[in-house]
DNA sequence: TATATTTGTGTATTGAGTACACATTAAAGA
DNA sequence: TCTTTAATGTGTACTCAATACACAAATATA
């Protein structure tokens, strides 16, 4: 992994080190490096997935770890993240979300990398999603045991911002195919949730938001009575997208 | 500002230059300085205030910014913002909440650094707290117009963060004496939120989250009918203070 | 044509959010 | 001590969201 990688060369630099000990010399502060991690969330066999990478460090030799990697001197932290995203699975017009910053002194065994979160939820079968490494692998979130770092806590953080959003804001239309079924947007909903739902009741909620347009087609292939398919409105994702106004605390007293 | 010195002496360092010219060397990665901005709340004459300091920047004369410091090496990211709300400060039983962390290339002027926000709400009459220079001032949240740096959108981000935490814990115990009316917790939330407030719908809801427990005793020294006085319940502040489950979004459809 | 499986729908209950008005209390001043 | 002033303290009606819960209609398969 990229990151581990040059993190190593660093530490093994000898400007570096004499200037980590050079205790007088304001040098010091400067030996942080400053990262970002990517929890790429995908959706499949009615599973939460996220996207792991074998890890490259030997003390974490045969863990994965998440996407990430240290951000460029000339590059905005939010940029770093859409980089990472970009040149990992090819996606570019995908939302990412800040989340929170890891900065534990001894997170990462081989030096001090302080590290931003973020989270994105993409389209596991979009054609346009491009694994570039046999190292990557969708593991379902809810089998994850030990991961490298504190790469386990960070999928817990993001996990639990992402349960928050999904009922305000219509983000998970892309871990869905375009036309689906209400039965499929619920499956998927209780995956994320991690707990059952009740079906006139999630149909009731999800038609208040107005996300949705019911379509004149109906589900294939199915064993049974067959479904009326929906989509996403596409006015609803744009502002799933662009809107950060978590404005519902504003319901107070007047 | 003790930040602004170091990163000046930094940026002027021919060791980092060169570094920072070297752009085989994967040393450039290190030179991105990761640093702390506390927003710390107080309220004092029915004002949401915030308190600042003259930044001592050359860019930045005349204009106040946000306490800020550094990150140690070997000082955990969070441990950083409290002892940068303890040495301006002198108080440290204070929670802080990290908010956002802000890493655009040309947020400072005089190098790249990544800085983490965290607010925290304290007592500006407390006996314990210890403003430890003349430079150090609190200012009205409404009236501030420009800052130093990205500080006030700093300031914004963690306003709309605080608004949306109030209501659901009890975070503001400490920016009232022990002892208070109704009326008083009324007018500092109408503060925070910038809105006026029903008073019956007010008291309804703050006497359904059972925070409070109700005095025998009566306000003083005012000229009209005395309201009752109440206070936190001790249990209530602690959890306040270790409670960082927001799990209010499990209101979902079972 | 019977069976299995899933879709699609509605009502009753509870609780929170909100709008809104009047009698009571204490202090201050005439 | 009586009147004025300014705040306290309280309850009801309405709307809307959350929840629990059951049955008829549609399709595929055997």
């Amino acid at each position: 992994m990229y990151i581990e990688h040059i993190v190593k060369a660093m530490t093994s630099n000898p400007l570096l080190k004499s200037a980590a000990v050079e205790k007088s010399s304001h040098l010091e502060y400067f030996n942080i490096a400053v990262s970002v991690d990517c929890v790429i969330f995908g959706y499949e066999d009615k599973e939460l997935k996220v996207l792991l990478i074998q890890s490259d460090l030997e003390e974490f030799s045969g863990l994965y770890s998440l996407l990430g990697d240290l951000v460029k001197p000339d590059e905005d932290l939010d940029a770093a993240s859409y980089r990472v995203l970009k040149d990992r699975t090819g996606l570019d017009d995908v939302f990412l979300q800040q989340v929170h910053t890891f900065g534990s002194v001894n997170r990462h065994p081989s030096g001090r990398v302080v590290s931003t979160a973020y989270y994105s939820l993409v389209d596991i079968n979009s054609h346009k999603l491009n694994i570039d490494s046999n190292d990557l692998h969708w593991h379902a979130v809810k089998g994850i045991k030990k991961l490298a770092f504190d790469h386990k806590q960070i999928i817990e953080t993001c996990v639990k911002m992402l349960r928050e959003q999904i009922m305000e804001h219509p983000i998970v239309h892309n871990l869905l195919p375009e036309k689906f079924s209400l039965r499929a947007l619920q499956e998927l909903y209780e995956a994320i949730l991690g707990t059952p739902l009740d079906r006139r009741n999630f149909r009731k909620k999800i038609a208040l938001k107005s996300w949705l347009v019911e379509l004149d087609e109906l589900e294939e292939d199915v064993t049974h009575r067959p479904g009326k398919l929906h989509k996403f409105k596409t006015k609803a994702v744009k502002s799933s997208v662009s809107k950060k106004d978590k404005n519902f605390f504003l319901t107070m007293c007047t």
